[in-house]
DNA sequence: TCGATAATTCCAGAATTATGGAAATAGTTC
DNA sequence: GAACTATTTCCATAATTCTGGAATTATCGA
């Protein structure tokens, strides 16, 4: 479930999706404009942006022929906090301001 | 580079032996306590202990004939460090601690 | 309804990654 | 130096993942 979430990161393109959602925020964006931001043929972006959808580190919101993307931030944020506890733990890997 | 380190942790054996590195701290474990410990074949930890190690993950030390490996903390916080602020910003993804 | 548009699914080929036994390398012990 | 041990490298195979054009599905506007 973890090494799904990191495996759907764990690729330059689809790291480079989800970093634009982010940017994008809550709100997100069609899969079209990722598609032209990024230089992705349609077919490529759709396949990466199921993966990250099955890892449930992207939402989906169908609004007619469109179809809207976002970032799970609480996902994403349930990974950090895997990561952190399950492989910094007792060796002040922690962020510093946890750390602290 | 940050990509590398995710795939390198998003494979089931590869995540193990990372875990266990953490636990087992600064000191590291053999490679052939860490095969015994996870019941995998020497040639195939070899194989994801080197895939770590090109990642950064962790660090090798040679004593005699056995090899002694660890986490690399710093490494691993990097990444958190990585994921923090470039996959959470702006949407109060970072951990709760530091979002306070 | 028709033609255009947004996106996905299908598909086949290319590329990469994982697996584990056997061989090789290097250090240890007697 | 011979036998033994720890680990890696080699290798072939299996499995998975990535890629992008073509076909498909669904929606839109006239």
């Amino acid at each position: 479930m973890m090494v799904d979430r990191l495996a759907a990161l764990a690729q330059p393109h689809r790291l480079a999706v989800f970093r634009l959602l982010v940017v994008a925020g809550p709100d997100g964006r069609l899969a079209g404009d990722i598609a032209t931001d990024l230089g992705l043929p349609a077919s490529s972006l759709s396949f990466h942006l199921a993966h990250l959808r099955r890892a449930g580190l992207v939402r989906a919101e169908a609004r007619g022929r469109e179809r809207r993307y976002a970032a799970d931030f609480a996902a994403m944020r349930g990974l950090v906090d895997f990561l952190t506890e399950n492989c910094c733990s007792g060796a002040g890997c922690a962020p510093a301001s946890v750390a602290a």
